[in-house]
DNA sequence: ATCTGTCGGATACAACGTACACATCAGCGT
DNA sequence: ACGCTGATGTGTACGTTGTATCCGACAGAT
């Protein structure tokens, strides 16, 4: 009985869609002990490019450079370029400190935020490649500790889904923002907020000679904390978790 | 002097960066009144293969083909394809309706949220392609519009921008596991919540049966609202209104 | 009628994902 | 010790993508 196919992930009958899935090809034993190629590897290698130089660096030829290793190799391992980013969020999920949700809801559900954000912060591709229902063990593991944080408190599970999706649904799209600007400065080289400002201006300027933003300009002029990203991140967090506290009276 | 260069978007000198936006390029009257090919018209064809076929469905051939064209004419236009984009998401923002936001910031918002919702669920290819600080005209029309609302309650700025980026920030993020999910169902086949269910069985079944995740299996078996988005989206939105209101006393 | 600058067309190239057939190596029963 | 078998990595090649570059054609002002 063969452990494993090929092409990967793909079923000797003719379906369109393969029924096994990535994580349930892996979980199987390795047959033969080969070394010179492994999920682990092959994860750690296109998550150190996407991390160093974005994920639009992470080739299938560039991986293959990059493991000493032929072009096609990693085809045997991931049926195709989908799947190892599914296997690169996967792994970098793997490294959530999760600990103990022994804490309260409200603390726990704050230290998962923080710590999603750091954790998207330091692999800034993530917000564009970690699609949920991707279904991966290590992603699972997210809602499954929120959830025993908020099961000793009486909600019903639909309410429970609600507050998880929102806490994670504000932070995916707050740090989206984040990440996308230092994406931004990242590429032009501009270090701090004002070389920031300063490389925008042209833009900038020209639209608010528009005259069609003058609520925004005004905020322009006279914000005080628009290079404080943390401070802007967590006000919103705790307006969300006191809005979750006062809805639903926790 | 010469309105407008080739390739689109330089400077005569050999800096790096181009210093003129796409938006400031497009508002210089065209000096040559040609009909068959516009900014507009390259949008209306943009969106409405990505709406139909997804955003890898936009190709620079494709959309030259759609417009009856030589695959390179575009570029007379935008300067590559990440201008396209940002000039398909700017098509799509002027559409949303914002009206007048004069019933108290709470319903201003709301309604933004809703119609923020409402135009991704219409282009889902715009939770991805949207990026913030991309500047665009009518990207921008959104925050002003949240400013006026929010200025005549003795906000400050930076209180103003929080309460923006934390409602946009859950709909973003919100939105995009809600786009996600559907793209998955719509690719699958798969129409209602009982047939979506069926088809992730083996993935979910296999996950379940590693013992891992007792609580998600929990909330798999007594939650009934699994299939009802828009509750699920405004019982979120509410929980974020209220924290708000709570948070800052408005 | 000529000149100038804009428009769209034609051609071409490098890089990408990946299909396919082949070579190679480990461990097994004998 | 020996060949069989299936897993593993290689080599080659194809179609598609974004886009650089050069070109002819047309419009409006002179």
């Amino acid at each position: 009985m063969p452990a494993q196919q090929a092409p990967a992930g793909d079923t000797p009958a003719g379906d369109d869609r393969p029924p096994v899935s990535l994580w349930e090809r892996l979980a199987r034993p390795a047959p033969a002990p080969r070394t010179t190629l492994t999920p682990q590897r092959i994860a750690e290698a296109a998550v150190a490019v996407a991390d160093a130089e974005g994920l639009e660096a992470v080739t299938m030829r560039r991986l293959a450079a990059e493991l000493g290793v032929a072009p096609m190799a990693a085809y045997r391992y991931v049926s195709g370029k989908d799947e190892l980013i599914e296997l690169m969020v996967d792994f970098v999920y793997g490294r959530l400190p999760l600990g103990t949700p022994a804490e309260g809801w409200r603390d726990t559900m704050r230290a998962l935020a923080l710590n999603l954000r750091a954790m998207h912060l330091a692999h800034p591709w993530t917000v564009r490649a970690a699609t949920p229902f991707s279904l991966s063990p290590h992603q699972l593991a997210v809602p499954e500790h929120a959830f025993a944080a908020l099961a000793e408190h009486g909600l019903d599970a639909d309410t429970t889904m609600a507050v998880f999706r929102t806490v994670t649904g504000y932070v995916h799209g707050s740090v989206t923002t984040e990440v996308t600007l230092n994406a931004l400065r990242r590429e032009r080289g501009w270090s701090d907020g004002d070389q920031t400002r300063a490389g925008l201006a042209p833009r900038m300027s020209w639209l608010m000679d528009t005259g069609r933003y003058p609520n925004y300009q005004r905020y322009l002029h006279t914000a005080t904390r628009k290079d404080d990203p943390d401070w802007q991140f967590e006000t919103g967090l705790d307006c969300v978790l006191d809005g979750i506290a006062a809805h639903f009276a926790l």
